[in-house]
DNA sequence: TATGAATGAGACTTCATTCAT
DNA sequence: CATGAATGAAGTCTCATTCAT
C-alpha cells in the first residue's frame, strides 16, 4: 500500500467513524485499526486528530462542488438551470450517504473550525453565488442581499438532505425531490 | 439555595460553557464550578453529561415555544399571523443570545439524542403545524408533505438566526429582518 | 415500623445485596433502598458501611451457633453426636441460602477484620472445640493440636457449603452429604 | 525494560498491593506507582482491573501446579506420593509467603468469575484428580464422588495455609505439618 | 428519630500523541 | 516511512458520610 493509499484509508476509516459515532467519540486508535494502519503512521499523515476532520471536510467539500459543478449551464433558463443543480446536489447525497449524513452532521460543528467552514463555503459554493448574481440580473431572482440568500440556500439543502436521511424511501420519490426544490426556488425567486 | 435552585444554576452553567466551548470541551468538572455546586450535586440531579444535554434542549425548546405562542393569532391574515410569528422567533433569538447560539451549535448536534430532537420538534414546535395546515385549507400555503415543509422551515429559522450571529449590527436591521421572513413565507406561500 | 424492625430491615437489605454484589458492589445507597429507609437512617444505626458487615456477621454466626447447637447431645455416642451435628449444620446451610452463600463468601473475607472472626470463631464454636476435646479423652479422635484442628474442621464445612451451593440438587441427594459427614469424621477420628 | 517486563512488573505489584490491602483497597493508580509504569501502560497490557486479578489468579495458579507436579510419582506407594505432594504443597506456600496469601484471600474471592476458578481449578489441579482416581482403583481411596472429594482437598489445603499464615513458627515444625496431612489423608483413605 | 440533598475526594479508564526501534 | 508500546493528563462518575430541616 502506497503512502498516498495509506493517507486516503486513514480518510476513508475517519468518514465511516466520524458518521457513525460522532468526532469525539472515535478515537484515532479506532481510526487506525479501520484503516488497517499502525497509530504512529496516522500520526505520520496528520498532526492532529482535528487536522483529519478538517482534511476530510475539504475533501467531500471540493468533490461535491467537483460532481455538482462539471456540467454546463444553459445561460438561457435560469429557472431550468437551478432546478438541475438542485437535483444533482440531491441526486449527490443520495448516491454518497456517507458523505450526505457528513454534512448532515459536521456541516455546522464547532470542531471544524470557523475559517475552514468559511473557506470551504466560498471557494466550493462560488457557483452558487454567481447563479444568485446572474438571476437578480436577470431580475428572476429577488434583489435581496447576497450573503443572506445564501445562508438560506444552505439551510434550505441541509434541511432537503436531512429529510431524505430521515426518510430514505421518500429520496426516490420523485414529488418530494420535485417539492424540495420547489420551496427553494419559490423562496428566491421573483416570479 | 433550594434543590430546584441548584438543579436550575447547573442548567445555567452548561448553557453558557456549552454554548462558549462545545459539549465535549466542556467538562462537569466545570459546570459544577461555574454553578458553585458540588460535582457530586451535578449528578445528583442529572444522572449522565449527556443527560445535562437533553434537559437542557428540551428546557430551552420549551421556553422558545412557550414565549412565542403565547400570542394569540389573527386568524383572518394567516400571512400577517407568519410575519408576527416569524418576527417574534427572531426577536427571541436576538434577546437571547446564549440560547440563540444553543440552537445554532446543537439543533442537529448528534450529542442530542434523535428521538429527544423528534419530541421537542413535535412538542414544541406543534404551533407551526397548525399554522401550515391552516393555510394550506385556506389555500394560501402549497398542498406540499407537511413533514418536508416542517424541515424546510426549521432549515431557514436557523439559516436566519445563525447569519444573524455571524452579523450582529444586520439583526437590528429591519430590512434583513423583513427579506428572511420573504424568503421564508414565499417558499411555502402559493401566491 | 419501630426502631428496631429498621435497624433490622437494613441487615437484611445488606445480606441480600451484599450476597449478590458483594461488598464493595453494594453502596449503601442501595441498601437504604433496599430496607425502605432514608439513608440518613442507616447511619444512625450503623456508623459506617463497614459496622453494617460485621454486625451482619456476628448476627448470622449466633443465629448459626444457636439453631446448631440448642438440641442436647448424647454423651455415650460421640460419633452420632457428631454426625448429628454435622447434618444440622448443613441443614442448616441448606434451609438458609442466603446465610449460606454469606459464610462461603465472607467467612475469610479481609472486609471483616480479624478481631472480629476470631471473636465469633471462638464466641460461636466454642462447642465444636468441647466435642473435640470430648472425644480426645474417650480415645475416639485423635490427640492433634485443637487449634489445627479446628481450622480444618471449618475448612472442610466451608468446602461442603460450597459444593452444595455449586450443585443444589446434590443437597438433597443423602449419599452426597453423608459423604461429606464421613470424610469430616474419618480426618479426625482415631478408629 | 522490555513489554513482558512491565507487564510482569504490573502483576508483581498487584500480587503484593491486593495481598496487603485488598483488592478494592488497591487503586489501579498504586499499582502503576509501584510497578515503576504509567497507569496508560497498565491499562495497555490489561483492559480492566478485575483483569489484572483474573490474570494473577491464574498466573500464580499455574506456577502452583507447575512446581508442585514436577517430580514424579511412585506408582507403588500411593501414600507416600500423596504425602509427598501434600508437603511440596505446604513447602511451596511457606516459601512463596505472597502467593500463599493470595491464595487464602482470594481462593475464593467473589472478585474472581467463577468461570476463571473453574477453569484454573481443572487446568491446574487435575493431578489431583488423577491421584485421587487412581487411589480408588487400588482400593486405597474411598469410592466417594471425585468433585466432592475434590473440593474437600482444597478446603484442607485452604485451612492449613491458613493456620500456617496465622502461626507461621508453627510451619517450621515437622509435627504439624506431619498432622496436616494425616487429616487430609485419613479424611479420604480406606484404611 | 427520620430524611435525603449535598458534598468532594478519589476511583477507573480513555486517548491523543510521542519516540525508540 | 512504518510501527505500536508507552505515556500521563484529564475526564466522568461513585459513594460513604454529613447535616439542616
Amino acid at each position: 500500500m502506497s503512502k498516498i493509499d495509506k493517507r486516503q484509508a486513514v480518510l476513508d476509516a475517519a468518514l465511516s467513524l466520524f458518521v457513525a459515532n460522532g468526532f469525539h467519540a472515535t478515537s484515532t486508535a479506532s481510526i487506525a485499526k479501520q484503516a488497517q494502519v499502525a497509530t504512529g503512521t496516522l500520526f505520520h499523515h496528520f498532526p492532529t486528530k482535528d487536522k483529519i476532520l478538517a482534511a476530510l471536510f475539504l475533501s467531500i467539500k471540493t468533490k461535491f462542488a467537483d460532481d455538482i459543478h462539471q456540467q454546463n449551464f444553459d445561460g438561457d433558463n435560469l429557472k431550468q438551470d437551478a432546478q438541475n443543480l438542485w437535483q444533482r446536489a440531491i441526486d449527490w447525497a443520495l448516491d454518497h450517504p456517507l458523505q450526505q449524513q457528513f454534512f448532515v452532521n459536521f456541516s455546522m460543528s464547532a470542531d471544524i473550525p470557523a475559517q475552514t467552514r468559511k473557506v470551504a463555503m466560498h471557494d466550493t459554493l462560488g457557483f452558487i453565488v454567481q447563479l444568485l448574481t446572474q438571476g437578480q440580473q436577470q431580475g428572476l431572482i429577488h434583489d435581496y442581499p447576497i450573503d443572506l440568500m445564501l445562508e438560506n440556500c444552505h439551510g434550505q439543502y441541509l434541511a432537503a438532505i436531512r429529510f431524505f436521511t430521515d426518510h430514505p424511501h421518500k429520496g426516490d420519490d420523485p414529488r418530494y425531490r420535485q417539492v424540495s426544490f420547489e420551496l427553494f426556488w419559490q423562496a428566491i425567486a421573483t416570479a
